[in-house]
DNA sequence: CACACAAATGTAATCGATTACATAGCGCGA
DNA sequence: TCGCGCTATGTAATCGATTACATTTGTGTG
């Protein structure tokens, strides 16, 4: 009664049909190449007896595993949860398991990502964190499995592989440009951390945009940050001391965005009107928050189905594009209600329609 | 040049170090059955080599997958992310691999399911999603695999196995008794889907709480959700539209909470000031909204890491507790600033110290 | 009618590890 | 000295599929 029925195998499905076992794999496998007849009697078997192809013994023989590995820089961060859930719509719909892998949780991280592509695995990598360490690198290439990894959001100049992005340099300038347009000179930018590439690039970008319009950035208004809540919260502390205060501020995360407007509301200065703020992301908390957030819209379910695309493409060796090519997904300015004029020019009104340049 | 080195196999490793496979793979495996100097030299050759176990190979023969598999409803939805992370912290640590399936993406999620146990694709699975459907409790039960699968968060009482959840009805309790402590009365619920079992026990628990205390809720106040952001403002439309309106509302989600009070803030409805709001979950956000969110904290990591540990018990035989027993993670109130007494009793004071019971 | 060729199916090698069983070497007590 | 038992290692079967190659059957052609 206890006893398990062990799973039926191909040689059970092959006699119960009366074929052979060579029959059987080719009815799941190839089944044009069939007879009607024996076709429809092996199905008929597998239905009977319930078999289910052993999945260690295919990828044994066929040197494939049907997997892809995602590797998530702190799987905890909501930011990812909607790439991470478009990426498996378009890899279990082309029949291939999503394993993930927190790459800031072990140590061995690095070793684990070499070892899975390296033992046979997973067949793939798409990885959101940009730190590639020299080791990974270095064994990737020996293994020539570079074509066999794509970056998704973040990425590293010194990996030459795919690479799925926002256009973070055109999203700062979106920003930029709005809060010029609506009369700021005076704008703050709160980073992401120096060590990520998101935060250089958004930074980096952030002063070149200020200083082709011309502005004067003071460098106490580029305030280090790190994408999370509590940094927002920091930058408004800072922000709210500050002597000569800048009239809005341009936040690398919606997170920092969200909280920081809160400690401004909370410490009594109004958003938009003593203070405008504009964050990236567009989480969807960005649209139902009080007032709502002014972003940037990274296109997250495009940014991991197109990563999985072109994983898919490789791996099914449409070569067409080998190498480090960029793809960009599409960013937007979601204009909302956190960011307005300057307070100084809505006193002078004639000002307002077409703000100095 | 642009050969592709084969993997090295493992006896490719026992000659280069004058052994037997069997001598490398015990090396690998039970290193203790060596003498020291083979052992040394196997190591020696695997360096040198490069070696990695093929996975397939390993298990074909050992009949193990070293995966496990985790079913999400709807990875999109932040909410998991930290307990999907702590499950991938404990099972890594432990020498598995996670499995990511999104139990609402694919028409084919059930075959998936029980597929992935039967083919020995994965050893076992946590599931985050309390629906289970017939199809795959019978073929669970049929192939004698019950206790390879653990419930996390949500549940079934169909299915006989271990669940780990947060004990709803008590954080429930918490919420509802600190909202008539402070006096209220008039307490609505926003609830979460019909379909959903935690919805389900919220409303249930919510129900019985006033009824215990005496509070004469109308119907109108139990007001069907979703636990999404869109919920909360529908349900403070709802609200604000009534002629007695409660003073103060359940959320069965910290999500619709939020969204909620920023309808409020919008529509010139002061939080906690006009109505008090406890949200459900505790997401991160909750602590940097404004007001920052009352809330009933669940302890997401706790979830996971608990679900991970009962499954890896299993797995491993320790069958101390096997069948369908109950393991509750802590649950908390966190008192922020969503809620104070109500405006009547505020107008007299002598009743707010101990309000009527 | 014989032969070439294609289609359908079977036989058995193969993927790369693990492990049951066999063997060799060694120490120790009788 | 013999033999028992223990340790260290080797030999070869095994896990369960896929697939190269062989074989059979059927079909069209000169």
């Amino acid at each position: 009664m206890r006893m398990q029925k062990a799973q039926p195998k191909i040689k059970d499905v092959a006699h119960a049909a009366g074929v052979s076992t060579a029959t059987v794999s080719r009815a799941l496998t190839q089944p044009e190449r069939l007879s009607e007849a024996t076709r429809e009697k092996v199905f008929e078997a597998i239905q009977a007896t319930g078999y289910r192809v052993n999945r260690a013994a295919r990828n044994l023989r066929t040197r494939r595993a049907g997997a892809i590995l995602v590797l998530v820089p702190n799987l905890g961060n909501p930011f990812f949860s909607h790439i991470l859930s478009s990426i498996n719509e378009v890899l279990a719909a082309n029949g291939y398991s999503v394993l993930v892998f927190d790459s800031q949780q072990h140590g061995a991280s690095e070793q684990v990502v070499s070892d899975c592509l390296l033992n046979g695995s997973v067949d793939g990598l798409i990885t959101l964190d940009g730190r590639v360490s020299d080791v990974t690198r270095q064994t990737l290439k020996n293994a020539n499995m570079m074509r066999q990894v794509v970056f998704c959001c973040e990425w590293s100049d010194h990996l030459p592989v795919p690479s799925i992005r926002s256009d973070n340099a055109l999203g700062t300038q979106m920003a930029v440009d709005h809060l010029v347009a609506l009369g700021h000179r005076a704008i703050a930018h709160v980073t992401g951390p120096a060590e990520n590439i998101l935060g250089r690039v958004r930074k980096d970008a952030f002063s070149a945009c200020c200083a082709a319009h011309g502005l004067d950035i003071l460098p106490d208004w580029i305030i280090p940050g790190d994408f999370s809540l509590a940094a927002g919260v920091a930058a408004a502390d800072r922000i709210l001391a500050m002597g000569t205060r800048p009239t809005a501020v341009f936040c690398a995360s919606d997170a920092m965005a969200l909280s920081f407007i809160s400690r401004c509301q909370q410490r009594g200065v109004s958003v938009p009107h003593d203070i405008s703020v504009v964050g990236f992301d567009d989480i969807d908390l960005a649209a139902f928050s009080q007032p709502a957030l002014t972003t940037i819209r990274q296109d997250r379910p495009g940014l991991g189905r197109l990563a999985a695309e072109e994983l898919l493409a490789h791996l099914h060796g449409d070569q067409k594009s080998d190498g480090p090519h960029v793809i960009y997904a599409p960013i937007s300015l979601i204009e909302r209600s956190t960011t307005s004029a300057p307070a100084a020019l809505r006193a002078e009104p004639g000002r307002v329609a077409k703000p100095a340049i």
